[in-house]
DNA sequence: TTGTTAGTACGACGAGCATCGTACCATATG
DNA sequence: CATATGGTACGATGCTCGTCGTACTAACAA
């Protein structure tokens, strides 16, 4: 979007404590099991969770900050993704075991918030 | 230890959120690689932390409140175990992830607290 | 009995977190 | 231009967390 520009820690700057504080949360947790499930670049409003907006922000902030996901703008969106082969390159099956223990993606509701 | 009969979630309601949280702080996240490294069972006291009793007593809970850790009373001492089979079956993969990422486990100081 | 050891219980403090509402900003579309 | 869309910024609130000190207890040793 606008003037922030986004900080993304780089590979080798990850750290494994704040990552799992990032997805020790079953918003942020659904949010980023959608993003397994669907790999396309996603609008924050497009993951159903019943949450403000203010605190969606804080909630994708708090994820791309940690390295979880990466944050693109186009238009008036931010696309998220996954960071999928930097997490594996830095803590190796780390991903995949949350992914298979974390709860079913949320049903992704039809209204997008 | 005495009078409180010490909580512990069986395998199957481990959470993995409550599991990731538990795991997100340096501290526990320390004691956790100890244990793992060396599966002896511990007395809380004797893993070089710098933090009070009072502290220490509360991420041990936390620990085993979240099914992470296993603890019995023996004398004046209550000996803490990973939870390691149950751990791996409920979320197969997580515990190696997570120590194989974690910084090298505190150099278990000369003095126990 | 007197101490020592290992740990808990309780209460407090400051910091951080999840949440929200309101105000605002870009971009796009009419 | 005006308006709608998708999101941020800021401030506030209430809750939780990590930390501590003090007081306490249970088990053991002298």
């Amino acid at each position: 979007m606008f003037f922030m520009s986004l900080l993304h820690p780089n590979r080798d700057q990850l750290e494994l404590a704040a990552v799992l504080h990032a997805l020790s949360d079953p918003q942020r947790l659904s949010i980023v099991a959608s993003l397994a499930e669907d790999p396309t670049p996603r609008r924050c409003g497009s993951f159903g969770l019943c949450i403000s907006k203010s605190t969606l922000t804080h909630h994708f902030r708090v994820l791309r900050e940690a390295g979880v996901i990466e944050q693109r703008d186009e238009g008036t969106s931010r696309l998220s993704t996954l960071r999928r082969d930097d997490l594996d390159e830095r803590f190796p099956g780390l991903l995949d075991a949350v992914l298979a223990g974390a709860p079913a993606a949320a049903p992704l509701l039809a209204h997008s918030y």
